[in-house]
DNA sequence: TAGAATATGTCAACCGGTTGACATATTCTA
DNA sequence: TAGAATATGTCAACCGGTTGACATATTCTA
């Protein structure tokens, strides 16, 4: 039978409130009754019970994140690091995967908001902008705009740019932009108009190729990027809006004996861990996976403290260049 | 101001018992007034408070996963089908990043117990044996064996024997067996047993080489892999515990322009969907990840619900043959 | 028509902790 | 010594939902 607050107040000799008061470190209490409180507590090995805590204070401590899918290696890098910066605040992560599913999307939130969570950090965009206006909770959103939500991104028109400018300098004549689907409204489609935009300002030929909507799989990425380079023999240079689609790229080069980088340079975008594992190593746009966590729990923690945050928070990329440029 | 059962009860001209009777199916509940309370429910946009009925229910729906790291691909993707199956029977998952450091996870339990969470999935293994006996809860382990506790491993000793053999037949002469520490007492130390005894009974030579306890990063498996090169160039046959590991053998083969896998043959253990994005393509013996996740959840959930539970399951594996081999 | 079945209401205790308002006791300070 | 500060207790309402026990009303069935 669980232990609770009122058999450590009745071993210590002193009442609920004096224990609420150690435990809540409201009023006055002296050192030895808190001391022998907290003895108490540990000879009986007692918890709080967090759920009525959260009921009690109206606060649950539980942020909820929202992924397509915490197997893909960018989004559990950002699970990690947003699981360790939000335990250092006292915050627990539930974790939900939606795999660009709308409809889960929504089960989901819904799902949070019945858990009473705090707050809420969306990384998987699907729903409509009007479902996030009945949530009423501190939202952080990766990648997307959204009207009064703080959201996170790094400069994704830079990075292509430099990815872009890159493939140009070191002489490629045709150039692909590989990425998951542009129909959503994301800030990362503007490395998708950095890309065209700068082919056609320096007269490069290009071509863009992008997967379904809810495509994380390499065999599908795979199957893309070999019908790519049969139609379009050509290509010299691929910018791919992940490292993950990078890698496959690599992946299907080689398979075509298409010489890295001799024959085709390839450039990702995110710098996993992984792409410095990968042979040859790939050149990649940074994207600051940890400072982006830390901002993110950041943003959250001054909305849940009613605290002013900033809307925009764009993080600046950095060129990785390794071995496929 | 959130909205209560009891707004909804108001609006709907019942009392507050007819909501909840409605809302957990119970009693007598005519389809009339089930569908004017539903009605009700969906135009205040009404979502139970799972605090409370948690607190009132003595059931919180939520399963704590502490593994030694999401980042890492095997974990990323045991997280990832976890919470996809413990969503399908109704359960939330609270995620928890261990790094398998000891004191983390000792407050990782402490945190999950004060959250009343309905069991721990333990992917993650330094605490002792006893710090588990306090618990009092469902728990399930990944690769270790506690007394009481049932636990979920892939055949160790097979996978390891189907690797070892299967370099040997290919004709290598000098073996490795790469892996994390073995100071902790898991089934996947078998992997090495099987490994020593079949080299010995077939007699071949080979040698062992382990990381600190707390590793997960490339750099660290690179810098070991690449002194065990050096140490022994006659390596020409390589098992490792992972297909992280193997990746970084991979690696370091190519730097040493060893040719694979002519001059090394590379075996690793997962399956991770990373080892088919390598290039070559990785020889890995293949733990059924899902299927263990899905097992993991059934094992929690009838512990949960008081049934009983086999403490041993051991999974099969299979030998993938790739290109490495 | 009597009794059973269906349907909803009344009532209040319960889950485990929090907290405001005030009372009481003791110690400290000017 | 009076008043302030420190320290703990008393009391009960509160958080939002659940549920048992019973009452009451209506409908159905033999």
């Amino acid at each position: 039978m669980a232990i609770t607050l009122k058999d450590v107040a009745k071993k210590a000799g002193v009442t609920v409130t004096t224990v609420s008061r150690v435990l809540n470190n409201r009023g006055y209490i002296s050192d030895k009754t808190r001391n022998k409180v907290y003895q108490v507590m540990e000879e009986l090995n007692y918890q709080p019970n967090e759920i009525a805590r959260s009921l009690s204070k109206k606060k649950s401590n539980i942020i909820g994140i929202i992924i397509p899918t915490v197997s893909h290696p960018f989004f559990s890098e950002l699970a990690f690091y947003l699981e360790a910066y939000a335990y250092q605040k006292g915050y627990k992560i539930m974790l939900c995967n939606s795999q660009h599913d709308p409809k889960k999307e929504k089960e989901y939130t819904e799902m949070l908001r019945g858990n009473q969570v705090d707050g809420i950090i969306m990384a998987s965009h699907t729903m409509e902008v009007s479902e996030y206006e009945n949530l009423d909770l501190p939202i952080v959103t990766f990648d997307r705009q959204i009207e009064g939500i703080p959201y996170i991104s790094s400069d994704n028109y830079k990075g292509a740019s430099l990815a872009t400018n890159l493939l140009i300098d070191k002489g490629c004549k045709k150039l692909a932009y590989i990425s998951g689907s542009l129909s959503l409204n994301l800030l990362a489609n503007k490395r998708n108009e950095a890309f065209i935009n700068i082919a056609q300002s320096r007269n490069v030929d290009y071509i863009t190729a992008q997967t379904d909507m809810n495509v994380f799989n390499t065999q599908q990425y795979e199957g893309l990027i070999r019908n790519l380079f049969k139609d379009h023999p050509d290509i010299d240079g691929v910018f791919a809006s992940s490292d993950l689609i990078a890698a496959n790229a690599i992946k299907v080069s080689e398979q075509l004996n298409k010489r890295i980088p001799k024959d085709i340079k390839i450039i990702g975008y995110d710098d996993i861990q992984m792409s410095s594992l990968l042979i040859p190593e790939l050149t990649t746009i940074r994207q600051p996976i940890e400072e982006m966590s830390s901002l993110a729990i950041e943003l959250l923690n001054k909305q849940i403290n009613d605290n002013d945050v900033e809307i925009d928070n764009i993080l600046p990329v950095a060129l990785i260049e390794r071995q496929t440029t």
